[in-house]
DNA sequence: GTGATAATCAAACGTTCGTATGAATACGTC
DNA sequence: GACGTATTCATACGAACGTTTGATTATCAC
């Protein structure tokens, strides 16, 4: 069983309890335990816990970053010299990782709470230079596509499509109750909804800045 | 020094630093150190660390989904015997948890994570009974307002609304980043945004179930 | 085979955790 | 002021945590 075996078992079980326990809640021996290896493995290979969860992520996230900015790239080229719609470039930012739900959902509900939890100080580096960074051309070919929203808003309409996204791709109990499934909600399903949803509340008129309202 | 004083120091310390830290990463001595409370007052009072996170949620849940209701049943009234537009039933779901997250800012970024960690284990029933229970009617009002939309559909655009919801109230380090924002982003700002968007998202077409779209 | 390097292993370290205990103190009632 | 209850307090317990160590085993070039 070579090196490169035990590190992958390891990203992997890491990986899945990270996703569903949280960060301190899935202890290093769980961790080496369901990747059937010792529990000095991960100090061994990547040094500490939290070197751990940031190889978790370095190792998928860069993939999706690309997949976005190669559809973000053909929804641009597809509309000649118009900015492509706004949802185009909304599906160009969902399905990738929609593709990486389905693939590795355990990575899926990892980035979720990433978002939620405060591991920015584990994952911080690695997610700024992948997601964060990414967004900023979703952002300018949204401007493009609507160009009667400001640009801050236009910012905040992204957040609010990464805060739908993130809780649906969380296989969350509350999802599946509220949706009324005894099956956890498929992916692809969702996707189209999701897409819709977002699409729809780009394109919506800009904010009337009604200044004196609700206190 | 009463016992209710104790009891809502250590409340309020607890709510602060699970929004900040996490359920398990804040400690009982953090918390009762925070709340200027001896060690063992917790088990006094509450019984247990997860018992104490059960009433933080508790003492507040309640008001807010009556806040909700309160306001849902004035929007009907308004619209007469017609439904109420979407956005005056989303308005009625927003605010309340909006007017919350001015005054107890640390509630509602714990709330933000209740969605998303694993915390259904000590609040899951007081959360069903409140928040849970309450969307039912939003989702009745919504299809009301908007027949061409299939039900299950709307529910999913419901758990949209939560899921960009949960995300701003989270005052996550990203969405200062990506918003390019120096100062926190302001609640009442973003009320209008959020509003705004999800009224947009709500108001859109069904989907069309493209069948043999994308695998 | 031999030696150097890489990887695995069992065991232990010191720390921190949530909880429990029993004594000490504060409080309200008579 | 004395008594019973409610609360606070210092302290300790056992368990679990992430990490470290030093020996042991596997791997491979020569």
């Amino acid at each position: 069983m070579s090196t490169r075996d035990t590190r992958e078992r390891l990203l992997d079980a890491a990986e899945e309890l990270f996703a569903k326990r949280g960060f301190d809640a899935a202890s290093m021996r769980d961790i080496t335990s369901l990747a059937d290896a010792n529990l000095a493995s991960v100090n061994y290979h990547f040094g500490s816990k939290e070197a751990l969860l940031g190889e978790v992520i370095r190792r998928r996230a860069e993939g999706i970053v690309e997949d976005r900015e190669r559809m973000l790239n053909l929804a641009v080229e597809a509309a000649g010299k118009h900015p492509p719609r706004a949802r185009a470039v909304i599906e160009a930012f969902v399905y990738p990782m929609i593709s990486t739900a389905r693939e590795h959902p355990h990575f899926a509900a990892l980035m979720s709470r990433v978002h939620y939890e405060g591991l920015f100080h584990a994952v911080g580096k690695v997610f700024e230079r992948t997601f964060q960074n990414s967004m900023v051309a979703f952002v300018t070919q949204l401007s493009k596509a609507l160009p009667g929203i400001p640009a801050e808003e236009m910012r905040m309409r992204l957040v609010f499509t990464v805060g739908a996204f993130a809780l649906i791709v969380k296989q969350n109990p509350m999802v599946n109750t509220l949706a009324k499934r005894k099956t956890d909600v498929c992916m692809e399903e969702v996707a189209g909804y999701l897409v819709d949803f977002c699409a729809a509340g780009m394109e919506a008129p800009p904010n009337k800045k009604r200044k004196g309202g609700r206190q």
